[in-house]
Formats: C-alpha cells, sequence, structure tokens
DNA sequence: TTGTTGACCGATATCGTAATTTGGTCATTT
DNA sequence: AAATGACCAAATTACGATATCGGTCAACAA
C-alpha cells in the first residue's frame, strides 16, 4: 500500500473533521496507521502536510468539473452542469469550509495562504472557460478574471454565508435558478 | 436639555472609539455628562443601548441612500448609487467601521447580532427596490430577496474582499460596469 | 414624589505561572 | 533503507489570584 497516499487520506480527514490548528502530527499517523515520524519522510512539516492536500484537493475539483464539461454543449448548459456539479458535492467542499471557517475566527497565517492560492486556482479554471466561451460567441466580451471572481463569491456566498444567518441552507434548485436567472443570463449572448 | 439623547450621544462616540467591548458604561456615563446609574433609566443594559446606538445609525444610512435616488433614473442607475453609498457608508461612519473590525478580531455576541441586523436592513431595502423593478415591468419576475442578497453580498466581495488578494481597489466604474454586463443585464426586462 | 447618583456586589475578564500538549528530531529497530 | 516512538524545546492551555465591569439600590437632591 502506498504509505505517501495514506498520509494524505488521513491528513485530509482530520484537517476536514477538526481545521488546521486542532489537527495534531499524531491523529493524522494514526489515521494512516504510520508512525509519526513517517510522516516527516514524505512531507517536510504540517503546513506543507496542508499545502498537498489541498493541492490534492483543487486537483480532484478540477478533474470533477473537466469531466462535466462537453466540447458539444452551450457554455448555459456547461455552465448550469458544472454548477450543478459543485452542488451536489458539497459535502467534499467540507475541507475547504472547514478552512474558511477557521480563518475566520482564528487568524493561521497557513491556511490564509491556502484559501488564497484555492481562490487563486478556481479563479484561473473560470477564467479560462470563460475565454473559451467568449472565443465560440457564446458569452459576450467582457473581463473573463472580474467575472470568473463574481461567480466564485457568488457561490460561496450563497453555498457558506447563507446558511450563517438564516435558519435553513438553500437547495440546490433554488441556487441553480437563481444563477440562470442573473448573473448567467447576463454574460450570455442573447439566443 | 435631553438626558436620554445625550447618553445616546455619548454612546456613540465611545462605541466608535473603543469598540463594543472595550466602551465600559461609566466612560458612557462620562461622556454624556451623567451618573452611571441614570443610564439604566433610559436603557434596560448595555447590550440595548448598542441597538439603540445602530438603530439610529440605521437610520442616517437609509435616508442617505434614499437620497441618493432619482425617480426619473433607471433601476438599475438607482440599484448601484444607493448600494455604493451603503457601502461607502462603512468606511465614513467610525461606528459601523468599528463594529466589522471588532467582530473580524473577536466573535462578540451582541456585535454579531448588530452587524446581521444591518445585513438584514440592506437587504430589505434592495429587496423593496426590485419588488417595485418588477412592478415597473423594469425588473423582471424573480424572487427578490434572494437577489437582494446576491447583490450584497456581490458588491461587497468587490469592495472589501477584493482588496485583500489584490493590490489594488477596483474602480467604482469597474464595478459599475462589471454588474451591469452580469447580473444587472441578467435580471432586466429587455430593452 | 420623582429623578439622579456613585458606592457597592457578584460576575466576568485579565494576567502571571504551572502543567500539558504538540511539532519536529533522531537513535534504535525492522 | 525505511519506519518508529521516546524525547525535547516551544507553544498552548489550565488555573488561581487579582482587577475590572455591568448592573443594583440606598441615599440624596430637586
Amino acid at each position: 500500500m502506498d504509505r505517501r497516499q495514506e498520509i494524505l487520506q488521513g491528513a485530509t480527514k482530520s484537517f476536514s473533521m477538526f481545521g488546521y490548528k486542532a489537527t495534531t502530527m499524531e491523529q493524522v499517523a494514526k489515521l494512516a496507521n504510520v508512525g509519526k515520524g513517517t510522516i516527516y519522510n514524505f512531507f517536510t512539516n504540517k503546513e506543507e502536510l496542508l499545502q498537498e492536500v489541498v493541492i490534492s484537493m483543487i486537483r480532484d475539483m478540477k478533474a470533477e468539473a473537466e469531466q462535466t464539461l462537453s466540447p458539444n454543449a452551450s457554455f448555459i448548459e456547461n455552465a448550469h452542469n458544472g454548477l450543478m456539479k459543485m452542488l451536489q458535492f458539497r459535502e467534499q467542499h467540507l475541507l475547504f469550509a472547514k478552512l474558511i471557517e477557521e480563518e475566520k475566527a482564528i487568524q493561521t497565517p497557513a491556511v490564509k495562504q491556502m484559501l488564497v492560492k484555492i481562490e487563486e486556482e478556481i479563479v484561473t479554471f473560470l477564467a479560462d472557460r470563460l475565454r473559451i466561451g467568449i472565443e465560440k460567441k457564446e458569452v459576450r466580451p467582457c473581463n473573463p478574471n472580474l467575472v470568473a471572481y463574481l461567480l466564485l463569491k457568488s457561490y460561496l456566498a450563497m453555498i457558506v454565508d447563507w446558511q450563517l444567518t438564516h435558519e435553513e441552507a438553500l437547495h440546490e434548485q433554488e441556487i441553480l435558478e437563481l444563477f440562470k436567472e442573473t448573473i448567467f443570463r447576463g454574460i450570455a449572448t442573447a439566443p
């Protein structure tokens, strides 16, 4: 069995459940069924371990998103499906959500750095898709980076922030509908 | 002279300068030139005193926003101007800024509650404007509360969050353009 | 009688310190 | 050559003594 992979899985689990600060290296070692020292054969320290976990999560997310995108489908359809996919795998974002929560409560530099990295990666991904859409004349000309940023922040607002001030979370359908009726319609070329 | 008003003014000054937690009732009493006991003849406790101060601030904010609204201007222009005014209030109004700062550093329940209330007020204000727009057929039928929430969060993202990860702030023109090209076009009825 | 006040009280916050935990190392084991 | 857990310094927490603060109320003033 791949020890490095075991450690990454254990770390992901612990970071998702307890956050960065409350995760101890011993905890990770236990979850990965290895000795604590073994972790340091693969990762230089706790901070780098978080980095690797985050990089791995980003890779998964991108693969997942990429899978739902079809070159034939229209931009709106792809946007719809991509968003839907992201919404359906909300629990997978547990790590992301936990890091955001931790960043709000206590400012951990390592965590803040990771959140910035995740944000950059997602914005870049979205901006690339937007550029393709613009080339295909499916999306109106616009500043792809700005719009990508707007999309990400809006998405997070509805998924994360909403729950903080409202009793129950929004349903997938509601969020999807909202985006279709606002941003998606706004940036799509008229049919 | 109106003792209640004196107390409110002293409280506003102290909350603005030191925040909620670091404000002592004795401090307020001194600033208002009354004995500490007198405060409790008008306000049941410190928390309610903050509430009253915030309510008074919200009234000012609404008045200011209302002032920028023109019956002649389009919905989009009014929405943008009104929202901008409210958000600029954050920096202009010392109390507002201080509460946000305090909430970020230490989670004081009373402060969090007040910030939620302010958010609610803004969303309600926007939702009302949206309903009027829908009646006037300037805005497509939609869920006004959801769209209002989306608008507020989006504006906050571009004005506040953007600066945290980017060198320089966005210009007001850029923000206006972005929203015109996205959400506003999405919710506006076709011309 | 009505409104004001500051000394007073219990609860909470602050601070210094002892005790514990944790990230990271490394001699020993496998 | 890789894995491990006892070990250490550094950081965190637990805790108790001390100080501060929100809120009360008997005394006082108008």
